[in-house]
DNA sequence: GTAAGTACCAACATTTTTGTAAGTATCAAA
DNA sequence: TTTGATACTTACAAAAATGTTGGTACTTAC
């Protein structure tokens, strides 16, 4: 009777969500918003490498999943805040993580990663 | 002097290796060999809609980043394990954080949706 | 008066990702 | 003998993601 979602079930509703805070920009979006509120140039200037558009169209996917929260205030020129929901912290967190985990291993992954391509052109036999 | 990863940088290394834990099927793949070893077809069969060709190049890119390990048993017809190394592991249990997390809320967030579009098109004010 | 900042949107172009179909060599079951 | 399983690879095609450019309406600083 209780349904049970699984991500490795290609109809499960949670693999759009999982694609949209682990797209290119969104876990990054979460990421910087954890530290607070904050508007949108504020948000591009921190995630290097983000175009306009990408954050915009991030922040629609992650707001209509009740991520995070759009505050527009009704002024000129234009205000806008955006910050993390209750759930959106939550996930954030654990973006952040991941994020963090990568990051700590990342110097062993790219000593690895030569050591391969090395090896490749080592020995031809 | 030390150098601090940070993905929220646009040159920072680890967003290439976090592009591919949390790309499309690598996260999945991480997940599914949580409970242990298998092989290419149980794999497969294990993840709802990967093709062979997005299987294999995930799998790749995962070994390339040491995060799985390959082990091809010399025999025919051709027999391929596939198994988390221990910081595979590591950011494996992380993603699964991640999407039970989603899993936990997706009922929230699927009546959160549609509470949005049903205020759409409510009001046309 | 000119330039820059604000928070976008829309059209279009490009790049990347993902999928599909066919082929490889061998073995086992029907 | 045809079929299916094994673990892939390659070429090609389609779809999705991402980038670029120009525009909006107004304000402030120079």
């Amino acid at each position: 009777m209780e349904f049970v979602p699984d991500v490795l079930n290609e109809k499960c509703g949670s693999r759009s969500v999982l694609n949209h805070v682990t797209s290119r920009w969104g876990g990054l979006v979460l990421i910087a918003l954890m530290d607070g509120t904050l508007r949108f140039s504020a948000l591009r200037r921190r995630i290097g490498g983000v175009s306009e558009r990408m954050l915009t169209q991030s922040l629609r996917l992650l707001e209509e999943d009740g991520m995070i929260e759009r505050i527009a205030h009704q002024v000129v020129p234009p205000h806008v805040d955006y910050r993390l929901t209750p759930m959106g912290a939550e996930v954030a967190r654990i973006v952040l993580d991941l994020a963090q985990c990568i990051e700590a291993n990342l110097e062993g992954i790219t000593r690895f990663r030569n050591s391969r391509v090395e090896a490749r052109s080592g020995n031809g036999s």
